[in-house]
DNA sequence: TTTTGCATGTGACAATTATCACGTTTTACA
DNA sequence: TGTAAAACGTGATAATTGTCACATGCAAAA
């Protein structure tokens, strides 16, 4: 257990003692594998979500099932979503998953509201994740509003580099496809061009970038 | 002066009165006209904005200039991205203009700091306007994302229709082209089918909805 | 009333993206 | 080693959206 509390402290330096310690005994650590979904559509969200370790992927998913990627979040970030945890009815909604093994922590709603008005730094943290994310938003707002698939790919590997520190993104032409709403074929091509360009390399079940 | 309280008392129930006075006392009163830039691309926000009466509108724009609309913002509302106010320098970036005449409050930063610290309700109202902005813009995502022009036209309409309390929607093909970043015809030749399946009728600078 | 500007209609065509139907290559594993 | 599944390549074609050119109609201002 007290290895928890340095895990704490080490991926979320800004929170105070006392807050650490009700995190210590009110949160849930809980194990998320890779590719296990940890919030699906239409779930009932019965607490927030914290990363440790690892890496999420959050979602907006469409009434056929159809899987949109928005934004990763890493292990010191919240998932703003969870936060808002009343979702209303929609017909197309969240999902969240783990790209790798991944350690989390579930805060039950009445913590969060408790420590909202209790402790300082955690509605810094809040505060914080809301604007964290919501810029994350508006780039894929940019992204899909206003440019070309072409243009999206390159954003979508740049935003997959960034993330996993590596020019090699282990991911298939057709994962690719699912997560900007297209089609294998469309990605295919233009990933085609872009490697003409010089800007990748195709390899079979990853991409090599260049840029 | 004492008009102004009232007015802050009826648009922002929740807020405590210690808070109300401090914002009349810090908040500065600005009126905006009818298809006035408040915000605009590029420009440094000094201050977050709290909507009295009045309508505004906002908008994410490329460097080319291109207006995608996002979400409006309503009397008793704040526009979360004045909060997100230490802007990054981004490519796209962001348009808030009155579609009415309106009356607005700005709130200097310093304190948005300390009322977040000060008044419950302050921080409460924050963090409600980050959830419902975020709410209203994976609607948009969802738009953009998912569906076609049709359909994007048919969520645009109503969300005015909503908004406006009305079934007759003052607007020209051209600034329904500009604000979904499309062009005219394409909008006009849309409608046209829209309005054969008996969805719509089509005015001169306006268009009556039939659902 | 006439003119002028704006809003809208429309045909032709281009660009982008989606879909279908295959084929080829690589890998896992029976 | 052989076979099946998965990943990727590619041509043909369709659907959607964007662009250009120009016509028509309405409405405000001179």
């Amino acid at each position: 257990m007290k290895h928890l509390v340095e895990s704490i402290q080490e991926k979320f330096p800004t929170f105070e003692d006392a807050l650490i310690n009700s995190i210590n005994t009110n949160a849930l650590l809980k194990n998320i594998k890779n590719e296990e979904v940890l919030i699906h559509t239409g779930q009932n969200i019965r607490s927030s979500v914290l990363v440790l370790t690892g890496l999420l992927k959050v979602y907006r998913e469409d009434e056929d099932g159809n899987e949109f990627f928005m934004y990763y979040i890493q292990p010191g970030e919240a998932c703003a979503l969870t936060m808002i945890c009343v979702m209303k009815q929609e017909t197309s909604k969240l999902l969240v998953k783990g790209v790798a093994d991944s350690e989390i922590l579930l805060i039950p709603l009445m913590c969060m509201e408790t420590w909202m008005a209790e402790y300082k730094t955690w509605y810094k943290f809040v505060i914080e994740t809301y604007k964290a994310r919501f810029e994350d938003l508006l780039l894929t707002v940019d992204q899909i509003a206003f440019r070309n698939m072409d243009e999206r790919i390159e954003f979508y590997l740049k935003k997959h580099q960034h993330v996993l520190q590596s020019n090699l993104i282990p991911i298939t032409h057709q994962e690719i496809a699912n997560e900007l709403n297209s089609s294998r074929e469309v990605i295919s091509r233009l990933m085609k061009k872009m490697a003409e360009r010089g800007k990748i390399k195709i390899h079979r079940n990853n991409v090599e970038l260049l840029f």
